[in-house]
DNA sequence: GATCTATCAGTGATATATCAAAGGCTCGAA
DNA sequence: TTCGAGCCTTTGATATATCACTGATAGATC
C-alpha cells in the first residue's frame, strides 16, 4: 500500500488517483514513455504502488488530455505521432493563440504589456543568442511558452489557458522525439507579436500571430520528416 | 447486476462505465438534471444498476468534457451557467468556428459547398419563418448545428470537430435552463458564410463567422439577464 | 433553554476479489 | 520441422468491502 497522506489540502482527497494522473502526465511529457508504448493498468497501478482502481480514473483523464488513446479491448497506448496529429495540434493551437491575442488587444493593461516585452525580449535574446536548439536543451522552450502562456492570461479567458495548457503538454510530448534542425526565427519575432497587441488592433495581431504559429508548424514538420519515426512500435 | 450484454462490437467492452458516462451525460445536455445539482456517485451508480467503478469512470470523463464541475471534498455538481462560463464558452466556440471556416475555404471541394449551402438554407428558412424561439423547440437548433458542425468537417480538421462538439454538447445544457428571447438573424444570414467560403477568402470568411458567433453570444447574454438565475443551488 | 458532544448516516477513495477474453506458449502429432 | 489444440498468463471490467471524513442529529450538560 502507498503511504497514507493526511492531505491537508481540501483537494488533495484523491490522492491516488492524482498522483498517477500526473505522474504518468510527467512522464509521457518528458519522454519517458515512448509513443506507441503500452500502458497496462496493472503494472502502472504496481508501479505506482496503487490498487487498479486510481488508475482507471487517471486513464480516463489522460486520454481526454489527449496523452493516450486507448483503442480496441481497451488497450491504452501512449499518443503516438503522425503528419495528422501534429496538423490537428497546430489548427488548435492556431485558433487559440490567434483568439488569444485579439483578446489580450481588447483587455491588456499598460502594465501587462511590459511584462510582456519582458519576457519577449527574452525569449528574442535567447533565440539570438542561438541558444536553442541545443539537445536537451529546456530553458528556451520554456521561456517560449511562458510567453505564449502570458498572451493567454492576458486575454482573461481561463478556457483559453486551460486549452492551450493542453496543447502544450502535447508538444512537449512531441518535442522528445523528434529533435526540430536550427530554422533561424526572425529577429525580435515575439516582440513583434507583442507590438501588435499595444496597437490595439485584432485583425492586425492575429495575422502576426497567425504566421509565427504557422511557421511554428512548418518548423515541427521538419522535424518529423527529418526523423526516422522512432516509437512507431 | 445490470444485464451483461455480450457486446459484439469491440470497442464495447467498457459496456458500462461508458453506458453511465453517456446517460449522464445525456441527462445533463436534455434538462433532466438542473445545474448545479449533486451528483453523488452511489446513488449514479445504484440508478443506473451498476458498481461504483464505472461511475468513477464516467464521472472522470464528464468532468473533462466540462459537463460537471468537481469541487472540494469531490463533490460533482452538474455544472452551474454564469456570465463568466457563457462567455468563456462563446470564446472557445468563436476560436472554433472561425479556425473552421478559414480551413473551409481553402479545403472546401464544390460538392461541399453545395451541401453547405442546402443546410444554410434549411436554417435561414427555418428561421425566417419564425420557427425558431417556440419553447422546447428542437428542430431548429438542430438544423443549426448541422450547418455548424459540417463547416468543421469540412475543414478536415477531426480535433476540431471534436471540440466543437463539446461546446455544442454546453451549449445544450445552456439551453434547456435560459430560454433566448426572439431576436431576428439578418436574412440569409447562413448562407452568407458559405458566400464567404465560396469566395475563398479566409480573413473574409473569418470576420463573418466572428460575427455571427458574436450575435450569438449578445443573445446568450441576454437571455441570461432576463431569466431569473435558476438552479443555482 | 442553549450549547456542546457523541454517534450515525452518507459519501468518496481505494483495496481486493472475481470473471471473461485474448495472446502466447508448450507439447504432441503429422 | 511445422502446425494445431489446450493450458496458462496477462489484462480489462466490475462487484464488493473497508476506511476516513463530513455533516447532521440526538442526547447530555450547564
Amino acid at each position: 500500500m502507498a503511504a497514507k497522506k493526511p492531505a491537508g489540502r481540501k483537494d488533495a482527497q484523491t490522492a491516488l488517483a492524482r498522483a498517477v494522473f500526473e505522474g504518468l502526465r510527467d512522464e509521457i511529457t518528458g519522454g519517458k514513455l515512448r509513443p506507441g508504448q503500452v500502458l497496462s493498468r496493472r503494472q502502472v497501478a504496481s508501479r505506482y504502488g496503487t490498487s487498479y482502481i486510481p488508475v482507471i480514473e487517471a486513464m480516463a483523464r489522460l486520454e481526454s488530455a489527449g496523452l493516450i488513446d486507448v483503442e480496441a479491448r481497451q488497450v491504452a497506448r501512449v499518443r503516438t505521432i503522425t503528419l495528422e496529429t501534429i496538423q490537428d495540434d497546430y489548427v488548435l493551437r492556431e485558433a487559440y493563440e490567434t483568439q488569444a491575442v485579439r483578446l489580450a488587444c481588447e483587455a491588456a493593461t499598460p502594465g501587462e504589456i511590459e511584462d510582456l516585452y519582458r519576457l519577449a525580449d527574452a525569449v528574442d535574446e535567447y533565440v539570438a543568442a542561438g541558444g536553442t536548439k541545443r539537445t536537451g536543451d529546456k530553458e528556451g522552450p520554456l521561456l517560449h511558452w511562458q510567453f505564449h502562456r502570458r498572451i493567454a492570461e492576458v486575454s482573461r479567458c481561463r478556457a483559453l489557458v486551460r486549452e492551450l495548457e493542453r496543447i502544450e503538454l502535447l508538444r512537449r510530448l512531441q518535442a522528445n522525439w523528434y529533435f526540430a534542425p536550427e530554422v533561424p526565427d526572425l529577429p525580435r519575432c515575439h516582440a513583434l507579436l507583442v507590438d501588435a497587441i499595444e496597437s490595439r488592433n485584432p485583425a492586425e495581431a492575429d495575422a502576426s500571430m497567425r504566421a509565427h504559429v504557422r511557421s511554428g508548424l512548418e518548423k515541427e514538420l521538419l522535424a518529423y520528416r527529418m526523423n526516422v519515426t522512432p516509437g512507431t512500435r
